[in-house]
DNA sequence: ATATAGTGTGTATTACTTACACTAAGTAAT
DNA sequence: ATTACTTAGTGTAAGTAATACACACTATAT
């Protein structure tokens, strides 16, 4: 298939891999999914999920393959972000990565059973308290953070790491630990239903010790609108 | 070198190259680098330029390398901004392409005499012109300028395209052609001022046929430390 | 009934954004 | 020297958005 690389194009041994941040939110927690290796080199190390890109797949269809097989979620948010090329990242050999980024509801205790061989599992670890990671990968995690944090000041993506129905409580914790400090909760509701994709529903929170808080979920069509235009937070 | 590669990853005949947008500013005129290709694929077409990776070069010493054997400058702003990798971009195999956006004084008249082979010459071009481009390259070209309109609103990037004395017009024009729109005199001097990056000079423009205009340079020192702030244009 | 813990709400002050039009200064032509 | 031309340079008022701030309400648990 690839014959006329070898023909034409200057080429040495090298390979491009995928790697991901995929944060979380879950029991007011910002979390990010991790694997410990079960291959050399790094084995038994902890690293960010990321896999080589096959011949035949795009780069975001290698970095949804690789969700798919990690979670067994399709349709995920997900953001290429940066590329990593230092000549010697990898300690095998020239690796190029590229780094994608990948909010996630957590809602549900979905299982994780890595279905792939190079991770002996999986799980979920908050991002103040990440253990030494494999690689460049603590590198990819600070850039992939600052990104989101840029990004969620103009972008509504937030929404994409809560559950279907949500108290405006959960959204503004989830701002407050992506941007890493305290908001003011009139001007942050304020702020937010202003823009006029929150849907107040007629269910309250269950479960709670304490005044229950109305849930919400947020109008589709009316976000589609706004994810294009830049909003300011 | 790579013997490793061989034995232990996976991996198949890939290339990775580096595409840059680089933009300059010029007689009131959005511009950016073209070549017009000296070899196959895509033989006499214009790109943009770019060229593999080398072994033993990061993606940011090639894309310095490929602007320097184009320009004969060094020390140019540059920003990798993302990556293309869809598996026919290219006719002769698998090459994923980390691209570049670079931002240039162009002030002198500095010939383009690219010291390299695949290129037959350089040109400038204005953005609102360009020709038919080989490969994805309009579609690179589009994401750049989209990114540096993003960037210009909450970066003082438009710095980079001026000479090192300017006036406030030029630096109105920068924004506005980047912006792709009119903005108002008053209001932008007052903004602009307001950083406090601008620093006057007590020297004006010279050679024009009207009232010529105060000369400004902008404050490194300040400008650095703005440069980690959001500011929002 | 009482303690507890989080929900939900309004206003005043300040800072920023926008809209808008004329005079000043230099050059070129007569 | 006068005039015409072209761009430079300036201020204010009105509207909008950001901030700072405190207490009553409600559901549950004991």
């Amino acid at each position: 298939m690839f014959n006329d690389l070898e023909e034409h194009l200057p080429h040495f041994n090298s390979t491009f891999s995928i790697d991901c941040v995929v944060f979380g939110f879950d029991e007011g927690e910002l979390k990010i999914l991790l694997i410990e290796r079960n291959e050399e080199p790094f084995k038994d190390w902890y690293a960010l999920p990321g896999n080589i890109v096959g011949p035949d797949e795009s780069l975001d269809q290698s970095a949804t393959r690789i969700l798919k097989e990690l979670t067994g979620l399709g349709d995920i948010f997900m953001e290429q972000y940066y590329t990593f090329g230092d000549v010697n990242r990898h300690p095998q050999g020239r690796v190029v990565s590229i780094a994608y980024y990948a909010l996630l509801r957590l809602g549900g205790d979905k299982a994780l059973k890595p279905l792939t061989s190079y991770a002996k599992k999986a799980f979920w670890k908050n991002v103040n308290d990440l253990p030494k990671l494999a690689f460049d990968h603590q590198q990819i995690f600070d850039k992939g953070l600052e990104k989101i944090k840029r990004r969620i000041k103009h972008q509504p993506i937030a929404f994409e790491l809560l559950p279907e129905k949500f108290t405006l409580t959960q959204l503004q914790n989830v701002y407050e630990l992506i941007l890493g400090k305290k908001l003011d909760k009139r001007n942050f509701r304020k702020k937010m239903l202003s823009f006029g994709v929150l849907k107040e529903l007629d269910e309250k929170q269950k479960g709670v010790s304490f005044r229950a808080a109305m849930l919400y979920k947020f109008d589709k069509r009316k976000y589609a609108k706004l994810f294009g235009k830049e909003i300011s937070f």
